[in-house]
DNA sequence: CTGTTAGCGCGTTCAG
DNA sequence: CTGAACGCGCTAACAG
């Protein structure tokens, strides 16, 4: 272990020498060039070296002459995974891979802002894809300028003033898909869970969503500030308990976690779901279809919106001119036993 | 939209340019270098010029010229996104990003074998860290040869004959801990739930580990094949229940998940948690602590563990030659009411 | 002290 | 099939 042998790392000089050709050469063969032909032999000749020297092309200096990799960089989140995350990761990965696209997930420090940027920039990746909030339009003009050409925005809204693809997909529509669904149900008074700390970002707006729609029926809805445990809720449920006139009779639990943890602290306090209310959660977690009462949720479809992600993104780099669908898919409606 | 204006892409010559000195300067300036003396004027002038130009460094020039970057690759898994791997790849991010190091995680088509460590190569990381199984020795040496100085593998036995470093981790620790507090606990009988499809890797030998532990008290194990429906364990279930004496008394149920979805079948079954049956899961979901019965778990520490693998990667750059510790850490074991 | 010139690292590509 | 230049940042050697 102490005289460590020195590292070849092979160069494509390396290939060449061994097998007796130019660079060049070695070159058009590894990228199957169909306009220089070359000799069986020669090309023998040179496969056989790049297998005995273990050579693997440099993408580094590749991307160095083209401009720009084959990488596409999604930066990493700050929000726990959850199942509709991974898997939109997963196809959104596979979905890239089939174009020869490599997706790259960015665990640098920032992960928003300009400094988030510089970081996202310095890769040359050929195409950074960011939530609309993590990369505001100063950061996707400096993305451009620093020579990254596609930049696609989750959530965005079209908008001709700037360069960003918009990927259609609102984070939203599961609550108004949520709150729609308790209101068609008959509910009346209806409450949202909203957590806090580093979910604030997707709770505090499907709060206002849930708001909206509520608002539109001449409806109210009671905020419930929490976090992923029971003391957090004890209070409002205990009220809730109390006061049966003006407790909600519907209740949007941000996401089927919380939904299972309010079902729970609901059955403690004395109080049926979905007699006394009913709930709906979001994200379609596995668990949701397994414990009693089973689950009511709205979910995203993952597979579709990475696909029409990728899709973008592939448009974008080929130029094509074929605009991505501005309408972001529909939720996903479960209605099982919770509402 | 018609008329795409030209994407600049400026170069640190384009920022020579602009404040009126050579590229050389611009890169002394750039890297902070405290050997070479630099006017404060010329200084502002060239800081002036980068953020005009909104000049970014080309990492992949850099790269290219130091022969490694500053990145560590993490290949993408085939697994579902867990609590603990979720856990593990934001603090191990974190820990890299404090020693200036990013980590990508890598969503290439291959996830293993030669040809993913092809992929990996390709970029050119500071270093690559993947599962000891998706990494076989074979791929070590492709990966050091092609330029990857440091290959590190999780769950790997330290080996004198593999360069790659060890980071101490059992996949299997939490079952064997679980296994262990079950049989403490007096049970007598145990069964252990195997989810197939993509869990096997992981399944498999966690049942393994139950058995070994079983048969050193001398001790019986029922393997469970299933997956996360009720469907799957509803057969051996109702058998459970039509034989009294024969059915387990403890059962290991892979992950918190899993237990949950058990003790949902059992208490359909009129079974009861845990006095007809004891179950233990891993993975401390936070499902598990708000659910009732709450649940009993281990779980690895994915915040210790991301700081081992992180310090390990770091001193194997440094060339530090004090070794990583050859212990994995000791999973944790959460009593609560389901064990 | 303050800064410049020149050449390297590696794959690609145009003109032979 | 080859020679040579290019893309970009780094750094050793050198000059004012």
């Amino acid at each position: 272990m102490t005289a460590e042998a020195p590292i070849t790392r092979p160069s494509s000089a390396d290939v060449a020498r061994r097998a007796g050709v130019s660079r060049a050469t070695v070159s058009y063969i590894l990228n199957g060039r169909t306009d220089v032909r070359i000799s069986e032999q020669t090309r023998d000749r040179v496969l056989a070296a790049v297998h005995d020297l273990g050579y693997v092309p440099n993408a580094t200096a590749r991307t160095l002459r083209a401009g720009r990799g084959n990488t596409v960089l999604i930066p990493m989140l700050e929000l726990p995974a959850s199942p509709a995350s991974d898997a939109f990761t997963a196809h959104f990965a596979r979905e890239l891979a089939e174009r020869d696209l490599c997706l790259l997930v960015h665990g640098g420090r920032e992960r928003a802002g300009l400094e988030a940027a510089r970081a996202w920039a310095e890769l040359r990746p050929a195409a950074v894809i960011a939530h609309a909030q993590q990369c505001p339009p100063e950061s996707v003009d400096f993305l451009r300028r620093a020579g990254v050409e596609v930049v696609a925005l989750l959530g965005a809204h079209p908008d001709p003033a700037t360069a960003a693809i918009p990927i259609p997909m609102d984070p939203n529509a599961v609550a108004r898909a949520a709150a729609d669904h308790l209101i068609r149900r008959g509910c009346r008074r209806l409450a949202c869970l909203v957590p806090g700390d580093p979910l604030t970002i997707l709770s505090v707006p499907r709060f206002e969503t849930v708001k909206k729609v509520a608002a539109a029926s001449g409806l109210l809805v009671e905020r419930v500030d929490c976090d992923l445990t029971e003391q957090s809720l004890t209070p409002t449920i205990t009220r809730w308990r109390a006061e049966p006139e003006t407790r909600p009779d519907g209740v949007y639990a941000y996401n089927d976690e919380h939904a299972l943890l309010l079902i729970e602290v609901l059955r403690e306090a004395g109080l049926r779901v979905p007699s006394d209310i009913a709930v709906v959660g979001s994200g379609n977690f596995p668990m949701g279809r397994i414990l009693r009462p089973h689950l009511t949720t709205t979910y995203g479809p993952a597979e579709h919106m990475a696909a029409l992600a990728a899709a973008a993104i592939r448009a974008a780099l080929d130029a094509d001119d074929t605009p991505p669908p501005a309408e972001p898919p529909h939720p996903e409606l479960i209605v099982r036993e919770s509402a």
